[in-house]
DNA sequence: CTATGGCACGGATT
DNA sequence: AATCCGTGCCATAG
């Protein structure tokens, strides 16, 4: 399947760490509680695509492991309905309104699962995989039924080859020459993927992508002029804000150019797969700092009047792992041999779970304690973002400051507002400051030199050094004031 | 002379 | 122990 080359990649990357850690987990047979410990360590760190990677090779390795198709809630054994909370245990406590409703929620499709029918039509339809299914597939849904079957072959090959921003990393001219087919039709099935939302994804550059935004919405609704004549001809100058130099380029004036790129910015976005729109001079570090899938969702609690919010942990399986209880009935009548590697295999499998579980433990314990404590940046934005430290968390949840580190490492967390962001976000120092600050130099009437700015802040509680202003300036992709223009 | 970026230091965080 | 962060000092550009 073609889907499958992309999967394919993302196995290589961990495959070499998942088979070495085996191997030593192998050898030390008594599972110490130094063992236990390093693996739920381990766990910890892994977002939601790892540990899929971790449980499929536990799972094939070792048939003491078994999954079952059923899941009952953790603290009072009830059976929990496919998607969602337990209704007794995580209902509204009165005592606490504020705190969030904390689960594990499954996930059978976040890969193609192993058999490979990837096909975008037997994807589940429901919200909640619209929500969180790879962009490839999430783009191939849309545009399956417009495409000629022999088109779709090639649709997936392009889909294949997208980065985290969501533009192509092949050039058509390869594509066709790879394929065999001629170049006019690759580009016709990149015209079809290009209208897909997210609106210009499959674009071979950032510029062409915010071409294919205009023409999809001038169809709805008018269009000034310019912002289509400086996106096709100014657009090294847009990047770098330099509104002058664009004005002179295309014989317009100041204001003009102002009104064009300030559509540009509110209407467009040069990357399709990022989820913020919006800042077309983001430098893009072209770093993991976009992700596709979540390791974890905040949301609001559906059909409720109620601001509760819920925040699921994504689990990428369906069902709850065990010890195969069958494995333990047999193994008396197993022969001295075999038993020996079957007591091994059985340590192994109770270790996992008991580590598993541990770590979910651990991750409902500290998004609960983080959403709380984050609230007003949950549901307000990044002005509101308290300066948290990890030190603090783990203080208060009384674990060691190291695991709350590898539970926040790399992974990323969907707030309600659908835009994801790394979960060390919320352990941020300065992003509040630096979210004030950028506020203030997009309603300046004049361009402020950084020592104005280090007045300005001062003004509204937050004291920085001059130096201190300069380097959130540049975090932020913004010119220095000589070369900024009055927005 | 002013505004800004590079370098490096010390303290906090991980 | 390693890394990150805020800051001061200094060189450079305009």
């Amino acid at each position: 399947m073609e889907l499958a080359s992309l999967t394919l990649y993302r196995y290589t990357k961990f495959v070499l760490p998942v088979v070495s850690m085996f191997q030593t987990h192998y050898h030390s047979l008594r599972p110490t509680t130094t063992a236990h410990l390093a693996q739920t360590m381990t766990l910890l760190s892994l977002t939601a695509d790892e540990l899929r990677q971790q449980i499929d090779s536990e799972l094939a390795s070792n048939p003491a492991l078994e999954l079952v198709d059923e899941r009952r809630c953790p603290s009072c054994q009830r059976p929990l309905p496919p998607r969602g909370f337990c209704p007794v245990c995580s209902s509204p406590k009165a005592d606490a309104p504020d705190e969030p409703v904390v689960f594990l929620s499954p996930r059978e499709d976040f890969y193609p699962s192993g058999t490979g029918s990837a096909s975008a039509e037997d994807m589940p339809e429901d919200n909640f995989s619209q929500a969180v299914e790879d962009l490839p597939t999430f783009v191939m849904r849309q545009i399956a039924s417009e495409l000629q079957p022999e088109d779709r072959r090639l649709a997936a090959y392009l889909l294949t080859h997208l980065n985290e921003d969501g533009l192509l990393t092949v050039s058509l001219v390869e594509v066709a020459r790879f394929l065999h087919l001629p170049l006019a039709r690759v580009q016709a099935v990149q015209r079809v993927i290009q209208r897909a939302e997210p609106i210009g994804v499959g674009s071979c550059t950032p510029q062409e992508a915010l071409l294919v935004q205009l023409e999809v919405l001038s169809d709805t609704r008018p269009v000034p002029a310019l912002a289509l004549e400086i996106v096709r001809d100014g657009m090294d100058l847009l990047s770098r804000r330099q509104y002058a130099e664009l004005g002179r380029l295309l014989s317009a004036g100041q204001r003009h150019v102002q009104e064009a790129v300030r559509f540009i910015s509110e209407n467009l976005n040069p990357y399709p797969a990022r989820s913020h729109w919006g800042d077309v001079a983001a430098p893009a570090p072209s770093g993991l700092e976009v992700y596709h899938h979540p390791d974890i969702i905040i949301s609001h609690i559906k059909d409720s009047c109620s601001d509760r919010l819920m925040v699921e942990i994504i689990m990428p399986v369906w069902g709850m792992l065990r010890v195969n209880p069958l494995f333990r009935k047999v193994i008396n009548e197993a022969g001295e041999e075999t038993k020996e590697t079957w007591r091994a295999d059985m340590d192994r499998a109770s270790l996992f779970v008991k580590c598993l579980q541990q770590r979910n433990n651990t991750m409902q314990r500290l998004m609960q304690r983080v959403v709380v404590l984050q609230r007003d940046f949950v549901l307000y934005g990044e002005k509101q973002l308290r300066p948290v430290t990890r030190v603090q968390l783990s203080k208060e949840l009384d674990v060691h400051e190291s695991t709350i580190s590898r539970a926040v490492a790399n992974k990323a967390v969907q707030l309600p507002n659908g835009r994801i962001v790394p979960l060390s976000t919320f352990f941020d120092r300065n992003l509040n400051v630096r979210t004030v600050l950028r506020e203030i130099i997009s309603g300046e009437k004049r361009p402020f030199s950084d020592n104005e700015l280090v007045d300005l802040l001062a003004q509204r509680g937050y004291e920085v050094a001059r130096r201190t202003v300069a380097k959130y300036r540049s975090m932020e992709g913004i010119l220095p004031a000589h070369l900024r223009q009055s927005v």
